[in-house]
DNA sequence: TTGTAGGCGTTATCAA
DNA sequence: TTGATAACGCCTACAA
């Protein structure tokens, strides 16, 4: 049978064990305040000997610190997401921090009480700037330290790290005018603000240039949405030179279904994404995207709210530079 | 300027408020009380007015429960350990949990003292059964619940949940034989105890064929190891008809790979791999794999564990049915 | 049905 | 340099 969960020893068993005070002990292990070679040695001793650790809830309350930092990720599924919290995550250890991880997939947006009572047991916390206006609302209420990610924050008075959506629009834009494409598809997710912003982006691109632009809407992000949209972009009216996408998961979705219709890619038709995730370099055709640094963004994110825990008043908008990786869906195909 | 932190209500604010004792607003919200309507009203409506919610640290240090499992995945980008998280965030919901996600990726094995530090703050942990046997001792010495997945328990005192990865072998290799496949050669992990079954399974399953069966051993479970072994696999020695590997983000990496050589897959060799990851079926061609029940898995090891917590005796070892996943890899490519 | 009071493990203030 | 001791916010016997 599995130990019983002990009751394990106190900062009192400590301090008896090592002859001096609790206090002594707590400034000792908290590295507050140095003390005598001898005294120090004997609370090492003890600890060692007693197993101790302190409690991190008992802290907590005197503190009103719990070490937790919640951040709060729209599909764990996407690895544009798992690579922010994997950010996220090393600069949390480095701070010693622990990460809380909250999956808004299911609902549309989390539900208030959850996040209301994610709030309370945290230090701060990272969510997306697309949160609804009300589940918004009700973060700020709680006064919890929060940063941004994915756009610029949706109340001036927040942090924020992400990359600029329309330069990276435009940047693919400009890959796609050069390559001379000019009919133009987007496969959005009106959802997210700045959805719109990449496509004017890419838009802008083609200024001074006679383009063809069209816009499609998915209903969510994912793999499946790029498959449902698949026919009706392709197959009604006439087919666009090139496709773009929200994001890179709805991009792959779209190639396979064009592929299972005998379209190829990208011969008929370009497509690229954003995001930049590891399965569009791994797929055939490799997917063009533009990497958001979705690791990075969270790696400042939480650094940026360590800051904020730790006091910091000056207020940041990180932009991060974002990346074209050009690749076969908008070039040509392998032998093969 | 975000609101400072609010120095929020106590419950004895509330009791004050509601003119009644603090033990009554505290068993009144915990529900472990009915009381009188007209104390019941006054209650809620204090709470309510001071917008009070309780202090879950506070709370901890009484109940010694912190409200938090945690989780220790090998890899946040490996889309199974994904869905892993999702499975076990969803049934964390349900239980009023939150889930502190502890990635071990960037080292081999989770430092010991982190993963004591976790254990300190957690109500329980969900960890693989092949954490190295020093790192599982000190988890057990802790004295924390656990359950673990993907294997049987290193220790039979525990819980774990997983598929039976020699059937899932075994199925896999069943399939390559009705294909009428007899030189089959695997891309192992040999780090992950399961890795030996898996292929032990495909291999059983030629029993009373003439086969030829070679292994290779990957370094790591992720796709640059797959491209990397491409070469040798399909360019030294002749050439097999089957590559099975030990996940399917190998069998990613292999198949990219195979077509930057030239080998066209399944026409010169089939492939195949574990997990059934999403991008497996998005690819081209599409990954036939097994599919070990990420989510369902991740799901379970969490009621188990809440289930441990709320004292439950009994044991488990759960062993999910795992599904074949038959596509292109193994039988024949689409037009195109 | 409701209240009193002590205790949970730690930190922090202040005095020695 | 060290120690008493009062918080911290909540829970829970036990009493009324």
């Amino acid at each position: 049978m599995p130990p019983a969960r002990k009751r394990s020893a106190t900062i009192r068993d400590v301090a008896k064990a090592a002859a001096v005070s609790t206090a002594t002990v707590s400034k000792f292990v908290n590295g507050s305040q140095r003390f005598s070679a001898d005294v120090e040695a004997r609370v090492t001793r003890a600890v060692q000997e007693l197993g101790w650790s302190l409690n991190p809830m008992a802290r907590g309350i005197t503190t009103g610190q719990s070490g937790n930092i919640g951040i709060v990720i729209l599909d764990i599924r996407n690895p544009h997401f798992t690579s922010m919290v994997k950010g996220a995550a090393r600069s949390a250890g480095v701070a010693g921090l622990n990460l809380i991880v909250a999956d808004a997939a299911e609902s549309k947006a989390p539900e208030l009480a959850v996040l209301r009572a994610l709030a309370r047991r945290v230090d701060g916390l990272i969510v997306s700037a697309r949160l609804p206006q009300p589940v918004l609302q009700a973060l700020f209420d709680t006064g919890t330290p929060v940063v941004f990610y994915g756009g610029p924050p949706p109340d001036p008075a927040y942090h924020s790290v992400c990359c600029d959506n329309y330069l990276a629009g435009r940047m693919l834009g400009r890959h796609l005018r050069d390559r001379g494409l000019r009919k133009i598809s987007y496969i959005g997710f009106p959802t997210a603000r700045w959805s719109a912003e990449r496509w004017r982006g890419v838009q802008d691109a083609f200024e001074g240039e006679e383009a063809r632009f069209q816009d499609y809407e998915a209903a969510a992000p994912v793999p499946e949405e790029g498959e449902r949209l698949a026919s009706v972009v392709l197959l009604s009216g006439d087919m666009p030179d090139a496709i773009v996408t929200f994001n890179d998961l709805l991009a792959l979705g779209l190639l396979a279904e064009a592929r299972a219709l005998g379209v190829r890619v990208p011969e008929q038709v370009a497509v690229a994404g954003f995001d930049n995730i590891t399965y569009g370099r791994l797929g055939s055709p490799s997917l063009t995207s533009v990497d958001m640094m979705s690791e990075a963004v969270g790696e400042m994110a939480m650094q940026r709210l360590a800051e904020v825990i730790a006091g910091a008043q000056t207020r940041h908008e990180d932009v991060l530079t974002c990346r074209l990786m050009v690749r076969e869906s908008t070039t040509r195909q392998t032998p093969g």
